[in-house]
DNA sequence: GCAAGCTTTGCACACGCTTGCAAAGCGGAC
DNA sequence: GTCCGCTTTGCAAGCGTGTGCAAAGCTTGC
């Protein structure tokens, strides 16, 4: 009872009297086709409903117009947010987004490359987790283009977008000095992520430099709950930090809500605090974050551009690789702006 | 340089020194195969990095196994947690979600419905906006099947799932008049979706039937901004309310924030406040916001079930409708929990 | 050894589309 | 009228699958 009620192009054919290939060169752009025929063809197409099968012209075309991205942990508000532009952008140059979500269990990554390559996939583009050397081959093989978004990975091939982590971390060091903070702490989560290390790293070097040292803590996944936890480990401690750089938003408003509301601590008078990923909850009266912000619009136009890229340059070495900058929004949980 | 390097069955037939209907046998669960058979095709499969092309197969099937999620606003917390579930649970139950982003302009959902017939999806869940009737004929005609989330309509055809809002407005109505609240108010957005519609109908129909006024105000989207603004009205009115049910978390989130820190109103002493959604701030330490939690797993679980169903109910007039329960949260925004 | 019944296998067609190729149509220049 | 060049059109060959059908193979019981 279910199918077999679609049109085809034969069908539209007949009707309008002509023949199938004019059907289906009316709807590929640049195809060779009157005005008369074209109009004619339209005409028929609308009365019975008809719509080009992609399934079948990606089989011929080897090209299915489907873009996967994988990703972990959706509903977080950076990853929604980077996801939001992604499919945006690639609607806006016709392709379509094919969600996969993965855990944090090994192979799931792989698991999702698997479903790309099945549907043929034009390219996929990985938000978590990192995919097996065999796998990244396999896709690489199939035409199958990959983009990495903040996974560092030195596998030749994909498309690797990552941000300035490091040297981030290293501008909030010198903006905590300058704001007399002279106890400094990096919260960080467990995740271990090269991005997280990159900040973490970064800010460390750049305290040593000045001559300070920086108390580190790491707990969880990248979460509210975490930066709650954390916040009560280091504002037990006997020498309690006056600043602290959270590696993520999220773990800056757990930790400034505990500090606030468990320690009656006054930000940013007794405590300077800053995050990064710059969430919508960051610009929030409860929070006045000052964070860096990913530049997700610029990232997801990065990738997009990549992609519709019809000539990849085959000078084979050449590894793409963008890095992008996080711009510092100032605001107000640290003294002084 | 591009393609023409995939793998097909008759490859791994060859391989395997069979035919390539053995191939395909082995990879259609229920079909008749030997053990040997399937063995060795297994292993010519694996050898080559063999992967059936589901696109083919959509095409003899008429059955893709892509299911278009249709939505606005990915990044808002409500949206992310129900698209996480969704993906989720369609995952589990071998589909795979085709993800399209629809922007407020008329007609975005239409030619979202567009696509899913182009590729011809076996279902469609709208989660944001209406389809034109004639579009969502044209889906069913296809043997695409719809789901509407939230979205009252009354279109046959489509599963609907929605929730008691009226119900639930009324149980928080009683909830604020225990608290001692005298004054009520409602705050919500302009958007006008029968959810909203039917939050705030029912809140003002069960004050009313306790004898008492409800001020209502909308404005703007259903976001953390709108909610500030109508803080900023209501108040600054002579009256000041003691009570207020937000039609969302987020509007909730926002007019918490404006009332105290520009107000320096106290939380729940000198004003009450309720949302809906249950979006994961509702829970932060600065909010503690009492709310009514989607059932955002029951929700995409119903969905799902509903897709799976391989028979169809056909006793036609049979219009399917799923009615789920908010369960109300308790936190800390009202008085006396 | 043979018939019957069941399982396994291969053939060939269909799904809806794109596209190279050659034929047809058209207009203009001579 | 003829020839040339250009645009438009139709034919037919695929793309990688699933599956009905008939043949083949195997097992069992006599």
């Amino acid at each position: 009872m279910s199918s077999k009620i679609f049109i085809s192009a034969r069908e539209v054919a007949d009707r309008a009297g002509v023949s199938r290939s004019a059907v289906s060169r009316t709807f590929t752009p640049g195809a060779s086709v009157s005005d008369e025929t074209r109009r004619r063809v339209l005409e028929a197409a609308e009365e019975l409903g008809y719509h080009v099968n992609h399934l079948a012209r990606g089989l011929m075309r080897n090209e299915s117009g489907i873009v996967c991205l994988i990703v972990s942990d959706v509903a977080t508000p950076y990853r929604s947010a980077l996801l939001r532009e992604l499919t945006l952008q690639l609607q806006n140059s016709g392709k379509v987004a094919m969600l996969i979500n993965t855990d944090r269990s090994d192979g799931s990554v792989d698991r999702a490359l698997r479903q790309a390559i099945r549907y043929r996939a034009d390219a996929s583009v990985i938000l978590s987790g990192l995919p097996d050397k065999s796998i990244t081959q396999l896709c690489l093989r199939n035409g199958q283009r990959l983009v990495l978004i903040n996974r560092d990975d030195d596998q030749p091939g994909p498309l690797r977008i990552n941000l300035d982590d490091y040297e981030s971390a290293g501008r909030i060091a010198t903006a905590f000095l300058r704001a007399g903070c002279r106890r400094l702490a990096f919260a960080n989560s467990e995740a271990g992520t090269p991005s997280l290390m990159g900040r973490e790293r970064g800010f460390v070097a750049a305290a040593a430099s000045m001559g300070m040292d920086v108390v580190v803590e790491r707990h969880g996944q990248t979460g509210y709950e975490a930066g709650k936890v954390l916040a009560q480990r280091m504002l037990t401690r006997s020498e309690r930090p006056d600043a602290v750089f959270c590696a993520t938003d999220l773990l800056a408003c757990g930790f400034m809500d505990a500090a606030r509301h468990q320690f009656g601590i006054s930000i940013p008078n007794q405590l300077c605090v800053a995050g990064f990923d710059d969430i919508e909850q960051a610009s929030w009266s409860s929070y006045e974050l000052t964070t860096f912000a990913q530049p997700v619009a610029s990232i997801a136009a990065k990738a997009v551009e990549w992609l519709s890229m019809t000539q990849l340059e085959d000078s084979a070495a050449e590894v793409p690789s963008i890095r992008l900058r996080a711009e510092l929004v100032w605001r107000n949980s640290i003294r002084g702006g």
